[in-house]
DNA sequence: ACCTGAACACCGTTCAAGT
DNA sequence: ACCTGAACACCGTTCAAGT
């Protein structure tokens, strides 16, 4: 009845705290917000309950702490794809796709962006760690947008294209969820083609419905 | 220490289940999700603990209920400013307005469409009455939409305006709070623009920026 | 039938004590 | 310093007993 526990020495807060997080996003995986219990996660990262608190001060902040780490790699697999998208449909594509891949297990309740304006009581670390991620998320699909031609101010284009992103990941939470009678990637086209014609980067007689 | 107890009639369920959601209301308005306590329901409504669950069968169909009055209410308050409007701009404005007020008390996790497709284990009443409300939300918009020119598929149009609106609310929960420096009503009408354009029913000329 | 409220179960969080 | 785990607090839910 022994469960997968790291032999991490020790005092080694480094390994303690990636285990910690490994074992949190585990249970994340397994059954969402629910099943994110801090019993469990001291079990699975090998230590007792109080010690997971002298490294992240609440449940909250251990969230945020696996979900930061959900961002930067949802970025590193993103940017390659970026780079290869010829144009903004490609992009906006890519973009939802992969956004709603760790939506079953990060929740709706839950999006980068949104946590960074909420977050008032997060650890100081914690909340640096969700800044530097999202910036670096935002930032590659700025980057791209203007790649596929954007030339209109960012700012607001980034506010409304990372709304409808997450706007339908929320629609969409499971695999073979329809909305409004609407499939996933039937919608994901759809907006793609909308939002591109409407920021005049899609040819509007591509794909007339 | 009394609260305002109704002093409905032993055996009145109908009475006894709206001073029910009206207790639930006013604790959600007062702190959202995290003060909808099932003891303070009971408080408000005047019965014990015990009795709320022989109306609502968990908390969550409690909340579901109370969302539900939301709903109708909003598609009231909505609907003639809908049929008032005179361009698509001014649709989608009221709408997003519309759908943020209720945002700060029922939260960003919920969401009318996407809790009428997650919906598996809720009573059949509290379920009915959430698909009811809903269409009715769903249906004014939709022809809102047609009075404004709109003249394509329905369906995928409306899967991704109602996640714009919803995507946008996820981001300014609160009042003053800005996203990527961009204002709410900045982000409303520029999403308004865009979206119409591509749509085709904005003139691609207007509000260019 | 309808209602009561004590009791149970679960889980986030704390803290005095261990090494 | 770092870690432990028993204890506490809170709250959703149940159910035997009341009217």
């Amino acid at each position: 009845m022994n469960r997968s526990r790291p032999a991490t020495q020790w005092g080694d807060r480094d390994q303690r705290r990636i285990d910690i997080l490994r074992a949190g996003e585990e249970l994340l995986r397994s059954g969402g917000y629910a099943a994110l219990r801090m019993r469990d996660v001291a079990d699975g990262a090998g230590i007792s309950l109080g010690t997971v608190y002298t490294y992240f001060a609440t449940k909250e902040n251990l969230f945020i702490g696996v979900f930061a780490e959900h961002v930067l790699r949802m970025t590193e697999r993103l940017r390659p794809r970026l780079e290869e998208a010829s144009d903004f449909v490609e992009v906006f594509t890519a973009a939802a796709n992969e956004y709603r891949d760790g939506y079953p297990v990060f929740g709706r309740q839950f999006d980068a962006l949104a946590l960074v304006e909420t977050a008032d009581a997060l650890q100081p670390a914690v909340e640096q760690g969700l800044r530097d991620a999202t910036a670096g998320l935002i930032g590659a699909l700025g980057e791209a947008l203007v790649r596929a031609g954007y030339e209109g101010d960012l700012r607001p284009a980034m506010a409304v294209l990372w709304s409808e992103v997450t706007g339908l990941a929320n629609h969409y939470t499971t695999e073979r969820r329809e909305f409004l009678d609407v499939s996933w990637d039937e919608a994901v086209a759809f907006a793609a083609r909308t939002l591109g014609r409407g920021l005049g980067i899609v040819d509007p007689a591509e794909g007339r419905t």
